[in-house]
DNA sequence: ATTATCTATAGATCTATAGATAATGC
DNA sequence: ATTATCTATAGATCTATAGATAATGC
């Protein structure tokens, strides 16, 4: 079959994700995933120039859709509470959503490796965007002054061990999930815990205006 | 020199798991290791006879003490919360201060080798002994009816999380990143917020009881 | 006599490339 | 003519073992 619209591509980055879940990156072999897919292992090659890449789109498929929620969550008006847990149910339900196992995309050690620099990159740029959401929260008062850093950390601990939690199929209810994380996070961080009930409304509110921000238009 | 009283073992253990954070377990060859420690790749089978071996010994280092830890504060008598806030952060400490760097041995997929399986079952108790505390806390109405796995979940990317943090080297002051996770945790899950001062009061009674009943009388 | 190291190497991988073959698009 | 697959393989690893050598303990 020729042009078979990225087909056999996609079926590579579902098993690749999958065992590099099971195994990790290094643990898997390009044998593995061509096995996996039914080929040979160098007709992996003719849609990805290296291992690398494969992890790298992986990655990609996750992190720039990430970026545009933290974006869309900081140019949002309003509380900052509120705006953090909107941005926390989509986060978490937007990576329970996606079509690969992400389980093994986050170690640390892979993402250290020099052909993943602009993945790495995004990374951190996520992270110094959530700091600033903090940041904003605890100069204004709606958020208790734990350590930025420290609260930056724990939430992403928090998505790291959901991921794991839910295993290598995309979830199917992942909203109550989502919910969990957010509260969970709100509950630790917010001054006024008796607020949490109106700030629940209000992110319920901002959900769809992150979702809308953060779906990028259709190419075609 | 014969009879090193183990200096070579410790410093074998020490480097490989620089290296496991670095690169990951897969991603670390033998010789790696070797010319870390200043030796020629084989003579590491003098001290580890497979390479596995190395990485359930460091697993082994953290995982030992805390089921002792988890054990000891469900044996303790008194409310959940000062028993759960003063776990947290003993476990904190006690991780940050391992001679190890711990960041690379938490990767789901190496503790999925069969050569593992004795580590994953001892992480496997902690995590039921965890779930079991929280639910009692849940029961007894102290604590917020989350999903106790969920709850489980978040202070394990907690701790992992804060871990990573850490970095390569052993952490000078753990104290004050211990008492940010037990007080980020217990925010979260506690029914009464107002009971937090009064919590931390308690725990750090209890802090030098679990200390005391998870520190291995000294062998010799 | 025991122990830790060394050199040398077997045997099994692993990534990536070269070049042939077959199937579809124009 | 283009594209995706295949077979074959180069070249570089990697874990682990065999057996020699040197240093200390008794």
């Amino acid at each position: 079959m020729t042009r078979g619209g990225g087909v056999t591509r996609d079926r590579i980055l579902v098993e690749a994700s999958r065992l590099f879940a099971e195994r990790g990156y290094h643990g898997t072999s390009t044998r593995d995933i061509a096995d996996k897919v039914g080929m040979r292992q160098p007709s992996i090659y003719s849609h990805f120039a290296t291992k690398h890449l494969i992890l790298a789109e992986l990655l990609d498929a996750d992190l720039v859709p990430a970026r545009a929620r933290i974006r869309a969550a900081l140019d949002l008006a309003g509380p900052v509470a509120a705006r953090l847990h909107a941005y926390l149910q989509v986060d978490v339900a937007a990576i329970l959503s996606l079509p690969y196992d992400v389980r093994g995309l986050y170690n640390d050690d892979v993402l250290r490796a020099p052909e993943l620099a602009e993945q790495a990159g995004r990374r951190a740029e996520i992270h110094d965007l959530t700091r600033e959401l903090i940041e904003a929260g605890i100069h204004g008062g709606e958020l208790v002054p734990f350590d930025t850093g420290f609260v930056q950390h724990a939430i992403t601990g928090l998505l790291l061990e959901v991921v794991r939690e839910r295993g290598a199929a995309p979830s199917g209810a992942p909203a109550a999930r989502a919910l969990d994380v957010a509260d969970f996070v709100l509950r630790a961080v917010l001054v006024e815990a008796g607020t949490l009930d109106d700030v629940r409304a209000k992110a319920g509110a901002l959900v769809p205006d992150i979702t809308a921000m953060a779906t990028p238009r259709p190419v075609a």
